[in-house]
DNA sequence: ATTGAAGTTTACGTTAACGTAAGTTATATT
DNA sequence: AATATAACTTACGTTAACGTAAACTTCAAT
């Protein structure tokens, strides 16, 4: 543990706040590929990179799949045009997504803030009913 | 069908982009409980605003079990103090929660753009491999 | 030498959110 | 009257994303 520029999976684990399994299981749907040193896993910047956006991803409800598909875009390999164009494609696509999410926060943040109103009208109106002063 | 002020469950489906099916799971999850006439499902425009919520939630990553909860919010029978502060409370922590998001969306972005620039880059390269001019 | 902590594999279990029949009923149209 | 259309209920099936348990291995420290 000579704080190389290495991780353990439960170094990992903790800070992203996943169990290892988790992170075991992101290796089974191959959204990761750590080296080994004899049998354990050992985890490079770059991974924990990759671990950072599926945990992001998670809290932006993509699927495991969906995330590993943006893993894919940072990644060579995609050298030929066919695939080149693909991405840029879905890129696009992303951020239509992205784009409606923002709507959607958009209007939740206007409703929780008219029931939020409408619930401290509610408190007020009992304080007076219980008012000292 | 007289284009009343209620919906059929088929009608909701469609304008909704979801199934029958699931419109009948959010009423089994108690999410929606819309009026009958006779066996058929009566919705309402206030129902119609709940599946609204629903499926703006799940594009969000929310579960059934949030949306409900968020929808219970819009429901009177919170009269009680403790009720409303809890209520409240609440309140921030999805505040909170979609201010993660924000960030997160936005971080998204970034990479996206990122991403972008280097496929172009790469296809513009490839262009003038094959460039005709 | 032994114990304990962290790691591993294998494999079955679980929950959420519907999908997919299958069979029934009601209404409306030809 | 017959048939199509939309609705309904019941119930088993499916997929994703892990949880959980059991049975090792590997080191490091007591």
């Amino acid at each position: 543990m000579v704080t190389d520029t290495t991780f353990s999976i439960s170094q990992l684990a903790k800070e992203f706040g996943v169990t290892t399994r988790t992170i075991r299981h992101y290796e089974d749907m191959h959204l990761l590929s750590p080296q080994r040193q004899g049998q354990k896993r050992i985890y490079t910047f770059a991974d924990r990179t990759k671990l950072k956006l599926i945990v992001r991803g998670k809290r932006l409800g993509l699927s495991l799949q969906e995330s590993g598909d943006l893993l894919h875009m940072y990644e060579p390999g995609k050298n030929n045009i066919d695939q080149l164009e693909r991405t840029v494609e879905y890129i696009g696509a992303s951020r239509q997504k992205l784009s409606q999410q923002l709507r959607d926060i958009s209007t939740m943040l206007d409703e929780l803030n008219k029931a939020e109103a409408g619930c401290k009208a509610e408190l007020e109106a009992h304080s007076k009913l219980t008012k000292k002063t």
